[in-house]
RNA sequence: GCCCUGGUAGUGUAGUGGCCCAUCAUGUGGCCCUGUCGAGGCUGCGACCCGGGUUCAAAUCCCGGCCGGGGCGCCA
């Protein structure tokens, strides 16, 4: 007999045989009758063991330890006593795997458990529903977002994440022997993503593992994310970026919220669609406005991690909106980032912006800089070592377009998709300054 | 890197100098119970991160170490 899901046998007429199995998720021993709770994906079913029918094999079948593997062969029977309307009748329950005990962490215990306890016991805290849901989430969002990519003619490439050098500076890279070579992870597909704007893909994308080793320890910073990029030809200004990374965004959520709305109903959240054009605020007039709320800064005047929730509370309440634009980054707040394409009319500024969502970073990007001298003169202003950029600048002097595009942080965006208090959450087994297992 | 905070049964906690051979819950073992679903009743088990110091007395105070959590910087 094929095994079936939990919802499924709901379908099965009643006295119908079948085959399911799953996690024994707890035995309720009345002392004549016992009641298990089993776990599949799609759900948990109840199965009755009535002592008079099952004599022999009762104490056994009670005293299987929650959590193991279970097997269960019987008869479909209708009762309104349960949540899926139905229970198991068992003629033959076999253990596939029997749990140890005590479970390092419990899967419907009622106590919680510290997230670093969670995270040692990863798979049995994947067991739980609601941690399960919002890996749901997560692959909604990505097929919401490959979607958009498609259908605006993008295509999905690949870049090395073995590298020779990074993005910007140094100090960030994780060091990789390579053969007989130094090398490093990638912090960003940057780099590539310009040199394929030389070959002519024009429109690419790219969502892959990204690694920084800062030592930070924040809710919302891993060692190693999934970052959303996407690079295009051929631009007039950042603002053609802007409104693609508007309608990407705009497009995700919708898929979201189309395909999972069942999903975020557990988690009470009501999902914004952002309209278009999304509020773009001016960098120094998101000081003035800080400003006016009664910021103060002890030097540089920038919009810091406080003024981002500040600005993201002043938005809502202004616009009704979680999302909003910062644009025109001083360029003395983004001498570091070497290819960012500052203003013509005012190289004090560039044509860099971040998308806030819910108060939080969550999209960096804007235009690049495509003339080769003024790349080089924006690096050699950095003091970078031009010969180790060889490979890159090259693709500058031979025919390279307008282009520009922008990061966006997967599981930062499924964190605040959620309201998650953590990245960790949205992550399956992530990676910070002191965790390298499981 | 800087700042704050914490480490007590498998899990989550109470206890901040003697009331503690440590509280409660959950878990787990035994017994009772034929409709449970946070089942119930009776009963047992199980812990003070490591090292040094102060003190008549340390889970508690001090120093060092190790390991967490959070904030900032930075960023996605």
């Amino acid at each position: 007999m094929k095994r079936i899901h939990a919802t499924d046998a709901v379908d099965l007429e009643d006295g119908a045989s079948c085959r399911l199995a799953g996690w024994l998720q707890e035995v309720k021993d009345l002392g004549g009758i016992a009641f298990l709770k089993v776990r599949d994906r799609s759900g948990v079913f109840q199965v009755v063991v009535d002592k008079d029918n099952m004599e022999k094999e009762y104490d056994d079948i009670v005293e299987i330890p929650r959590e193991s593997v279970i097997v269960v062969e019987g008869e479909k029977k209708e009762t309104d006593q349960t949540e899926l309307g139905y229970e198991i009748v068992p003629s033959a329950i076999k253990v596939e795997n029997e749990a140890e005990k005590p479970l390092p962490l419990g899967v419907v215990d009622k106590v919680n458990a510290e997230m670093g306890t969670r995270l040692d016991n990863r798979f049995l805290d994947l067991r739980k529903e609601e941690k399960r849901y919002i890996f749901e989430i997560r692959d909604l969002l990505l097929q919401g977002l490959r979607d958009f990519f498609s259908k605006e003619g993008f295509i999905e490439v690949n870049t090395p994440k073995i590298v020779a050098t990074g993005a910007e500076g140094g100090a960030t890279l994780f060091d990789v022997q390579y053969y007989d070579n130094n090398a490093h992870l990638a912090q960003s597909p940057q780099l590539y993503k310009q040199m394929l704007m030389a070959s002519g893909f024009e429109k690419v994308y790219e969502i892959a593992p990204a690694y920084r080793a800062e030592d930070f320890d924040t809710i919302r910073h891993t060692s190693e994310f999934i970052s959303v990029d996407f690079e295009m030809s051929f631009i007039d200004s950042s603002d053609d970026i802007m409104d693609m990374t508007s309608y990407m965004v705009q497009h995700a959520l919708r898929y979201v919220k189309e395909k999972g709305s069942d999903i975020l109903d557990e988690f009470n959240v009501e999902l914004e669609i952002p309209d278009h054009p999304v509020k773009k605020i001016p960098h120094e007039k998101c000081i003035r406005i800080l400003e006016d709320m009664g910021k103060e800064w002890e030097d540089e005047r920038e919009v810091d991690t406080e003024g981002e929730k500040m600005l993201g509370d002043y938005v809502k309440e202004e616009y009704g909106t979680d999302f909003f634009y910062i644009t025109e980054f001083p360029t003395r707040l983004k001498k570091s980032t070497f290819y960012a394409k500052r203003k013509d009319y005012d190289p004090s500024l560039t044509t860099y912006f971040d998308l806030e969502y819910k108060g939080q970073e969550l999209v960096s990007g804007g235009q690049r800089e495509h003339r080769y001298d003024v790349l080089i003169s924006q690096m050699e202003e950095n003091d970078l070592d031009l010969e180790n950029f060889e490979s890159y600048l090259k693709t500058f002097k031979y025919g390279m377009p307008t282009h520009g595009g922008i990061g966006l942080g997967l599981d930062r965006f499924v964190q605040q998709l959620l309201d998650l208090s953590n990245i960790r959450e949205a992550i399956l087994f992530p990676r910070d300054t002191s965790r390298l297992e499981p």
